[in-house]
RNA sequence: GCCGACUUGGCGCAAUUGGUAGCGCACCCGACUUGUAAUCGGGCGGUUGCGGGUUCAAGUCCCGCAGUCGGCUCCA
C-alpha cells in the first residue's frame, strides 16, 4: 500500500462559478471519496463553496471501509437479485472485509454462495453507479415498506442515537438516506439500500480483489433473544494482488494455529472421552508449561508475591457469600450434591449439600486473609496461586486452548489500604510487562474499562469510581503506553485496566487483567488495623498476567510458530552422528550437556543423518548437534540450526558454554548468528 | 446454547451415478549408514464418529446423538 497523497483543493468561491464535485476536484482512479469538513463524502456530491475537500484514496483506512462497504451493497444486491424474498439486515465493513444479513426461509448453502459470486462478478462489470438520495422518514418507510429489518432501523433512528456500530452505517447520519444502484447506460434504478454512505463511484472499482468468504449465522441486532438472520462474510481489497496477499496472511495463519501446532508437535490434546474443553497436555507440551509457571513463580516470588493454595470445589455457601451464585450461576458448572440421603420412596430423609467446582480464586484468597486479624503493617498483602477453574462455556464457544471449561490462572489478588492502590496498581503493571518481554513479546498496549451511565448496572459510591478511575488512568498514562478508554466495559464493581499484546505476525490478544474491587473486601468484611488502631477496610486488586495458561500457551505457540526460544523448547539439542560410528562419541557431548542441565537427546537410531536432520528440523528442535570423523578428530561438534544455518568445528567446551548462555538468556535461536 | 458445514487406520488424504475400503507419513522387522531436509525391502494397522432406517447392496441416501470447524452470543 502507498502511503496517502495529500490531496486537498480549494473550492474558489467565485461568483458565478459552476457547481464542482467531487469527480473534478480528484480525476485520479484511486480516489474514492472526499472527506468535507470532516465527513465523508461521494464524488459525485457537489461541493459547497469555500470548503477544501480532501481525497480519500483507497487504500487509506477510510477508503477500504468504503470499498468493502460498497461491496456488501453488490453482495446484497446479488441475493436478492437471486433471491427476490431475502430480507436486508445490515451490511457494514469489518477488518479486512465485510458482511451482510439476511433474513431468508432456508440457511444458505456453498452453492449459493458461487451463484451469489458469480452475479456479483456481473454486476461489477455493468459498472454501476452509487446515487445517493436523502428521503424523508416517511418517504424510506414507503421504499422499504417490504423490508422489516430496514424500517425498525428508520424507527430506531432518533430514538437511541448512534448506538451499535453496524447500524450506524445505515441510519447513523444526520439525514435519512437511500443509496441507488444505477445502470449507467438505461439510467435505471436497480436497487436500492437505506445507507448512510458513502460508496465509490461504481461497482467496477471493486475491481476484481474480493471474495466471499463464508457463511455463518447471526443474532438480528446482536442480541440472542432476537431471530438468526444469515451471515455472508466477505473480503475486499483495492486490487487482485491485495487480494492475494491476503489470502496468502490466512495461510500463514492457518499454518501456525496453535491446535495444528499442538497435535504435530505433540504437545497437548483435548481427549473426547474426557470432555469438551478440557485440555490434556502431553509431556513435550508439559516441559513448555512447567518452565513458563517456573520462571514467573521465581518472578513472581522476587516480587513478593505468597503462593498459596486452594482446593478445586467448595460447599456453595462460599459462593453465595462473594454472590458469583447470583451473578455468574450461568457460567458454572451444576452442582455436585453431597451427603444426601433417601428413604426406599426416594423421599429425602436427610438433606445435601452442594459442591461447586470453583469458576474463580478470589473468595478462596479472601479466606486466607480472613482467617486471623491483619494489620497495616501486612499491606499490600500479595497472594499468588496458578489456581484451576472450571466454567461451563457454551459448547460453541470452545476453541483450542485459548477458550476452554477446565483452565488455569495465573491469579494473585492484592489487599491494599486505599492510599496504596495507585502505587500497587503501577507496581504491577510494571511487572506485568517486565514478565511479559521474558517471553518475547514486545508490543503492548492498554484498555482502560469505565464505567457509563447507565444506572444499575454499577455498584459503589461515585468517589469510589472517580478517585479508583482516575488512579488506573494516572498509571495507564504513565507508562507511556498506548492507551484506549471504554466506557461500560468495567466490572460492575470496579474499573479495570487489561493490557494488549500483539504477536509476531500482528494479531492483537488481549492477556493481563488489573480489576480494582471493593466489593469482595465488602461482601466479606475484610479489615486490617490501621496504624492509628482503627479498623479498616482494604481494597483488593485481582490480577492475572499470562490471563490463563493455556491461552498463553496458545498465545506463545502461535507467537512462535512454534519455534520456541531455547529455554522454552521441549528438546533443546539433539545429537546427529554422521554415521553409527561417531555415536558413541556424540553420546559423550550429549551427556555432558544434559549433565549441565541442557534438554538433550542422542538420535542413535538406524535413520541416516539426512533423515534425522528433516525429523529434528520439522520437530523445530533448535540446536542440531553433528558430529563425524573431522569433529571426533578436534574433539569438537558440528551446529546446525533450524534454518539451516551451519557453525561447524566447535570445540565441545566452547559449544556447551554458547548453548548454556543462550538458554540463560531465554534467547530466541533460529540461526548460527543467534548463538552469540 | 443457536445456525451451517464437516467426521474414513496415530496424522494427512483417496474411493466413478450406492456395488462390501486404498495411498503417503508414522509405527514394527531386516538390510544399509562418512558431512547438513526423506536409503531400500518387508510387515502391522480401519466392522469408514456412535445409534437407528431405506436398499438385493450404504463410506456414499434418510433420521437421531456426539465431536470438530466457521460464525453469532459470551469471554481468561
Amino acid at each position: 500500500m502507498t502511503e496517502p497523497l495529500e490531496q486537498s483543493a480549494a473550492v474558489s468561491e467565485s461568483a458565478g462559478g459552476e457547481p464542482t464535485t467531487g469527480f473534478e476536484l480528484f480525476p485520479d482512479r484511486s480516489v474514492v471519496a472526499m472527506r468535507v469538513d470532516g465527513e465523508l463524502w461521494d464524488l459525485a456530491r457537489e461541493v459547497p463553496a469555500g470548503s477544501e475537500p480532501e481525497a480519500v484514496l483507497i487504500d487509506s483506512a477510510d477508503g477500504l471501509a468504503i470499498l468493502r462497504h460498497s461491496a456488501a451493497h453488490v453482495l446484497a444486491q446479488a441475493v436478492q437479485s437471486i433471491n427476490p424474498e431475502a430480507k436486508l439486515g445490515i451490511g457494514p465493513p469489518v477488518t479486512d472485509g465485510f458482511y451482510y444479513d439476511f433474513g431468508v426461509a432456508e440457511p444458505f448453502t456453498p452453492d449459493d454462495l458461487k451463484a451469489f459470486t458469480k452475479e456479483m462478478e456481473r454486476i461489477q462489470r455493468a459498472g454501476q453507479r452509487f446515487r445517493r438520495r436523502v428521503v424523508t422518514e416517511d418517504e424510506a418507510r414507503t421504499l422499504f415498506a417490504s423490508e422489516p429489518f430496514k424500517l425498525e432501523l428508520i424507527g430506531l433512528k432518533g430514538a437511541v442515537g448512534e448506538s451499535e456500530d453496524g447500524e450506524s452505517v445505515e441510519v447513523g447520519g444526520a439525514e435519512l438516506t437511500v443509496y441507488e444502484n444505477v445502470d449507467p447506460k438505461s439510467g435505471d434504478v436497480i436497487w436500492k439500500d437505506l445507507c448512510r454512505g458513502p460508496h465509490v463511484p461504481s461497482t467496477r472499482v471493486l475491481a476484481n480483489g474480493w471474495a466471499l468468504t463464508r457463511i455463518a449465522a447471526a443474532y438480528w441486532r446482536g442480541s440472542e433473544k432476537n431471530p438468526q438472520l444469515q451471515r455472508i462474510y466477505g473480503t475486499a481489497w483495492p486490487t487482485k494482488d491485495d487480494l492475494r496477499a491476503y489470502q496468502e496472511r490466512l495461510e500463514e495463519a492457518a499454518k501456525r494455529d496453535h491446535r495444528r501446532l499442538g497435535a504435530e508437535l505433540d504437545l497437548f490434546s483435548f481427549p473426547d472421552e474426557i470432555g469438551s474443553g478440557l485440555a490434556v497436555f502431553h509431556p513435550k507440551g508439559g516441559i513448555i508449561r512447567q518452565e513458563m509457571e517456573q520462571h514467573a513463580l521465581r518472578r513472581h516470588r522476587e516480587a513478593g508475591y505468597n503462593y498459596v493454595y486452594t482446593p478445586h470445589i467448595t460447599k456453595a455457601d462460599l459462593f453465595w457469600q462473594s454472590n458469583h451464585l447470583v451473578t455468574y450461576k450461568e457460567g458454572m458448572f451444576p452442582p455436585i450434591r453431597m451427603d444426601e440421603e433417601r428413604d426406599e420412596f426416594g423421599e429425602i430423609t436427610k438433606l445435601g449439600q452442594d459442591y461447586y467446582l470453583k469458576p474463580m480464586n478470589c473468595p478462596m484468597h479472601i479466606l486466607i486473609y480472613k482467617e486471623r486479624a491483619r494489620s497495616y503493617r501486612e499491606l499490600p498483602l500479595r497472594l499468588q496461586e496458578n489456581g484451576t477453574v472450571y466454567r461451563n462455556e457454551l459448547s460453541g464457544a470452545l476453541h483450542g486452548l485459548t477458550r476452554v471449561r477446565g483452565f488455569t490462572q495465573d491469579d494473585a489478588h492484592l489487599f491494599v489500604t486505599p492510599e496504596q492502590l495507585e502505587t500497587e496498581v503501577a507496581k504491577v503493571l510494571e511487572f506485568v510487562i517486565s514478565m511479559l518481554r521474558d517471553f518475547g513479546l514486545t508490543e503492548f498496549e492498554l484498555e482502560l474499562s469505565m464505567k457509563d451511565d447507565e444506572k444499575g448496572k454499577w455498584i459503589g459510591s461515585e468517589e469510589f469510581w472517580q478517585s479508583s478511575t482516575d488512579a488506573l488512568r494516572h498509571v495507564a498514562l504513565a507508562s507511556g503506553l498506548k492507551l484506549t478508554e471504554v466506557a461500560g466495559e468495567a466490572a460492575f464493581y470496579g474499573p479495570k485496566i487489561d493490557l494488549k499484546t500483539r504477536d509476531a505476525i500482528g494479531r492483537v490478544w488481549q492477556l493481563s487483567t488489573v480489576q480494582v474491587d471493593p466489593n469482595l473486601p465488602e461482601r466479606f468484611e475484610l479489615e486490617f488495623t490501621d496504624s492509628d488502631g482503627a479498623k479498616k477496610r482494604p481494597i483488593m486488586i485481582h490480577r492475572a498476567l499470562f490471563g490463563s495458561i493455556e491461552r498463553f500457551f496458545a498465545i506463545l505457540l502461535e507467537h512462535y510458530a512454534g519455534a520456541f526460544p531455547l529455554w522454552l523448547s521441549p528438546v533443546q539439542v539433539v545429537g546427529i552422528p554422521v554415521a553409527d560410528e561417531y555415536a558413541d562419541y556424540l553420546g559423550g557431548v550429549i551427556d555432558r550437556l544434559r549433565g549441565e542441565g541442557v534438554r538433550a537427546e542422542l538420535d542413535a537410531s538406524d535413520d541416516r543423518m539426512q533423515k534425522k536432520i528433516r525429523t529434528h528440523t520439522k520437530a523445530k528442535v533448535p540446536v542440531q548437534l553433528i558430529a563425524g570423523e573431522e569433529d571426533r578428530a578436534a574433539g569438537a561438534v558440528s551446529f546446525r540450526f533450524r534454518d539451516g544455518s551451519q557453525r561447524n568445528g566447535v570445540p565441545v567446551a566452547e559449544a556447551a558454554a554458547l548453548i548454556r548462555a543462550a538458554i540463560a538468556d531465554r534467547r530466541q535461536v533460529l540461526t548460527a548468528d543467534d548463538l552469540g
